[in-house]
RNA sequence: GGGUCUGUAGCUCAGUUGGUUAGAGCACCGUGUUGAUAACGCGGGGGUCGUUGGUUCGAGCCCAACCAGACCCA
């Protein structure tokens, strides 16, 4: 009985149901390895359009997290998407090897007391073993690149180059010096940048201080009022005590409206929207309200410092607020940016009293030699003694403070390099009017991305690009001891400096003696030993990167990286690239979010909620975090779970399986014996050619939009709905019982050939382990990979156009039907949709689609028997066959036992067995 | 506090210029098959579209405020 499922064709495949990915992953990368993907890519590739993803450099320090994983998965994708495509896509992976966390690492393993130039080699080692460490996981992701060729940051060429870059920059005529208000940790010695800084909670006194008006007579004309008796004070509210020592003015708000009150401490001067609060905190109980004036009435007018010899302005500024204190603010250009650029108006001097060590300059009156926190409470006690001050209360406040040392910061003007936003270049444009052109002239994905990076740029403060570091890019400068001034040939000894440093790396300026290049000079001369803001070095991978490497190209197709790096890469590449270039250095951004937890929050060690892609790889494999990437929108923040990777297993057997049952039914399939022309297939499988297309067609707008996760989604959607739920379950009994070689069966067969050749396509993006698997089965060549390939080519039927106005018809019908076979069911009458004869009542077009295929209408509807009956009113009825299982089949037909010799077959069965092959046009 | 975003079923995503009972896949439940079988088919339940107001004849889509979250900045 069973005997005649040897005679069917069933599926037959090598290709196992379950991945094993975490297992046979590495396999595939050692072959990689071997063969040489990377360099095939290149070969097969030469010659065709140029599509650069120019890589941002992770910065050397610390195991890849998921936010990498992201981040080079993504990369892979769409440059693999875009090999497929047709372009020559070459991926050069970088790496930021410079700066602070560094030497940090390089303290805590060697300690500090260690000569600067072992030092240095320190960290040049420590960056490479990290970038060992991370490369290794990248590759593991399944990233396919220039691993053996990666560009760093700390290559001899690459520091030179960032040299040469400066000196271009400075060329241009947007390189100063300057004194300017920077973070200044007290620990480190040194300037912080942004993004060295944290914001803690913090409890600062904050007391409200009582300038006194110098000139009575002055005020009181001003206000057109008459004379005044009694001290007149301006009371200004700040958490930072010692600042006053700086202090230059008094800044009110030019609209505001200010009261003036009699106190029995004297006259204030307080915003009205203040005044309660303040003189409450003041403690005063009674009194009176003598006049009020705008802000602007004030401008100029004379105080006196509270406790140092001297008088300042009141000025005006928008910086002012209502939010707290008084509504006029002390201000000290050289301890604060807002003090510092309402300074810059009103031309107020910018002297800091206070040294590196965070100490007061031993000549400065009242706090010499103390240090700023001394300072703090000498000067409240010399104000209190005073009775300038009307309060003293604490404040707990968001302040900054050192990543490094967790201390509070303080806002210091020291001497620094900056690269100028206003300041009109070589060309007569502004750095900052060049990168808002450069901004309007970029594509962004997602669109608000223009938005970000066009508001930083209007509002960013100049760059300050000196740092006062020992790993990092030296800036190779002499400025002449006494006026301060470049040295007149200084691009000329830029350009021996990076002569030098192309030779033995950085250490070749540190070490160099100034007479070398300056010779009698040299005594005239300082050399500087300031290093570059790390996001400097990275800021010139254009230049040292694009513009060297033949295989790349200037300027880059697109830069993609985290959305915090509006305010990083994309803004340091941007700035850089249009201060020598007055252009950005790509032409399209992309950028992706965060990844969060189940309940969107951000990951951290201290919340225990961080997810590792390396036990995400050894788990379920690099192909399921891939899956996980590419499924996710990532314009917004990525979340992760283990539900969530648990669902993208699932998604991703799904997909397997349909690969499985693709390959398991090409197994006898030679395409060069079996080929049929298109026009010959059956209906149904020129109408698969269809879906195909339109699927494609799909598929490779999503990958132009880079929208990976409507690919995915259409993907699995694909293989659930239009090829498991239809096109393979109709497909089967085709496949099963007729000939091997019939002309039924290898015209299914073509339609699956081109399926699986499209699919495997389409998927090798983001499941390229998978896809190299199948591509290994369909080619049997180890020399072969997907990657080598693009695009499939589908063939399209002359009919095309017909099929696909009238296949919808036909599966709405289809669904109809299942709906009927599913209430027999229930009932009990039938099990399999085979135990069922349907019919049909159809009119029109539905009604032709369906007459049209005839009796191979029962195989559509994958029941044992179907009519379809012209008429008005559409309907659809079932009922159980009366007939005979065929044994082999298991179609219920009248003709099962027509032939003696074998009782148990029908007609169809026998024939397909025996006799010439049931005949087949349309399913 | 400011800038740029996000918030639709348990999960991942769709929801065109505002217009009939808000869709898909997965998961779940039921069921069929046992010739894709630790697979596949069919059916079903499940959403006050973050909250609250507003504009409109009508809003998931427009506006405002608020809540929660992300990145950046202060």
């Amino acid at each position: 009985m069973t005997d005649y499922k040897n005679t069917l064709n069933l599926p037959d495949t090598p290709f196992p149901m379950r991945g094993d990915l975490a297992k046979r992953e590495p396999g595939w990368l050692a072959q990689w390895r071997e063969k040489q993907r990377y360099q095939q890519i290149r070969k097969a590739a030469a010659g065709r359009p140029k599509f650069i993803l120019h890589d941002g450099p992770p910065y050397a320090n610390g195991d890849i997290h998921i936010g990498h994983a992201v981040n080079k998965i993504l990369k892979d994708i769409i440059v693999k998407s875009k090999t497929l495509a047709g372009f020559d896509a070459p991926y050069v992976p970088g790496w930021d090897c410079h700066g602070l966390p560094i030497e940090l690492q390089v303290e805590k393993q060697h300690g500090k007391a260690i000569p600067a130039a072992r030092f240095r080699e320190l960290c040049r080692e420590y960056a490479a073993t990290q970038i060992e460490r991370q490369k290794a996981d990248f590759i593991r992701l399944g990233v396919l690149g220039d691993w053996d060729h990666p560009y760093r940051t700390m290559d001899f060429a690459f520091e030179a180059g960032i040299m040469r870059e400066l000196g271009r920059i400075l060329a241009n005529g947007y390189l100063y010096q300057g004194a300017k208000p920077v973070h200044w940790c007290v620990d480190c010695g040194s300037a912080l940048a942004e993004a060295e800084v944290e914001y803690e909670d913090k409890t600062s006194a904050t007391i409200d201080v009582a300038f006194q008006v110098a000139d009575n007579a002055d005020f009181a004309q001003r206000l057109g009022m008459p004379k005044l008796t009694g001290p007149v004070y301006a009371v200004i509210w700040t958490t930072t005590p010692w600042t006053l020592p700086a202090n230059q003015a008094v800044s009110v708000h030019p609209d505001f409206i200010y009261d003036l009150i009699l106190t029995p401490k004297g006259i204030l001067i307080l915003a009205r929207d203040l005044a309660e609060a303040s003189i409450k905190r003041y403690g005063f109980e009674s009194v009176e309200v003598l006049g009020q004036c705008k802000g602007s009435m004030l401008e100029h007018l004379q105080l006196r410092h509270p406790f140092l010899d001297r008088s300042v302005p009141v000025i005006c500024g928008e910086h002012v607020t209502l939010e707290a204190g008084t509504g006029l603010v002390h201000t000290a250009p050289a301890h604060g940016v807002d003090d510092y650029q309402i300074g810059l108006k009103y031309h107020l001097a910018v002297d800091n009293p206070v040294g590196d060590d965070g100490k007061f300059f031993d000549g400065i009156p009242l706090v010499g030699g103390q240090t700023v926190w001394q300072g703090n409470k000498t000067v409240v006690e010399t104000l209190a003694a005073s009775g300038l001050l009307l309060a003293n209360e604490k404040l707990l406040h968001s302040y900054p403070h050192c990543w490094r040392h967790k201390t509070p910061i303080i806002f210091r003007a020291t001497h620094q390099w900056f690269i100028g936003m206003d300041k009109t270049g070589a060309d007569g444009v502004s750095l900052r009017n060049h990168a808002i052109g450069a901004v309007d002239n970029t594509a962004f994905f997602p669109a608000w991305g223009r938005a970000r990076l066009e508001a930083m740029m209007k509002n960013r403060p100049d760059w300050c690009v000196s740092r006062q570091r020992n790993w990092g890019v030296p800036m190779p400068l002499f400025v002449h001891k006494e006026s301060g001034e470049l040295h007149p040939r200084t691009a000329e000894l830029i350009e021996a400096a990076a002569q030098r440093v192309e030779q033995t790396g950085i250490e070749a300026w540190f070490s160099l003696d100034p007479a070398e290049l300056l010779g009698d000079e040299a005594s005239e001369y300082k050399k500087i030993t300031d290093t570059l803001d790390v996001w400097f070095d990275s800021g010139v991978t254009h230049a040292c990167v694009l513009k060297q490497r033949p295989e790349l190209a200037y300027p880059a197709d697109l830069y993609l990286e985290g959305s915090d790096q509006h305010r990083g890469w994309f803004q340091s590449s941007l700035l850089t690239g249009c201060a020598t270039d007055g252009r950005a250095p790509y032409h399209a951004l992309l950028t992706h979010g965060f990844v969060v937890d189940a309940k969107g929050h951000k990951m951290s060690k201290s919340k225990g909620n961080v997810v590792a892609p390396q036990k995400i790889m050894d788990t379920y494999g690099a192909d399921i975090l891939r899956l996980w990437v590419a499924s996710t929108d990532y314009s917004g923040e990525l979340t992760i779970s283990d539900e969530i990777l648990k669902r993208v297993a699932d998604a991703y057997r799904r997909i397997r399986n349909t690969l499985r049952f693709l390959l398991a039914n090409l197994a006898d399939f030679d395409p060069a014996r079996d080929t049929l022309p298109v026009d010959d297939w059956q209906e149904i499988d020129r109408y698969a050619m269809v879906m195909l297309g339109e699927f494609q067609t799909e598929l490779l707008a999503a990958y132009d939009r880079y929208e990976f996760h409507h690919a995915v989604q259409r993907m699995h959607n694909f293989c659930s709905e239009d090829l498991g739920g239809f096109y393979l379950d109709i497909l089967k009994d085709r496949l099963y019982t007729t000939a091997a070689g019939s002309h039924a069966r290898r015209s299914a067969q073509n339609a699956l050939h081109h399926i699986t050749h499209a699919l495997v396509r389409l998927m090798a993006p983001y499941l390229s382990f998978t896809g190299e698997e199948v591509w290994q089965l369909l080619t049997a060549d180890e020399n072969d990979s997907i990657f080598l390939h693009q695009w499939h080519n589908l063939p399209v039927a002359t009919d095309a156009p017909q099929l696909a106005a009238k296949w919808p018809l036909i599966r709405a019908t289809l669904a109809d039907v299942r709906k009927h076979l599913e209430t027999l069911r229930i009932a009990g009458d039938i099990g399999s949709s085979l135990q069922a004869e349907v019919s049909i009542h159809a009119s029109g077009e539905q009604y032709q689609a369906l007459a049209d295929l005839g009796n191979d209408l029962r195989f559509v509807m994958i029941t044992s028997a179907a009519t379809v009956t012209q008429a008005a009113a559409a309907s659809v009825s079932a009922e159980p066959s009366t007939h005979t299982k065929c044994e082999r089949c298991w179609h219920y037909r009248s003709d099962v036992g027509s032939h003696a010799d074998h009782p148990a077959l029908c007609g169809r069965c026998y024939s397909n067995l025996f006799g010439q092959g049931e005949d087949r046009q349309h399913a």
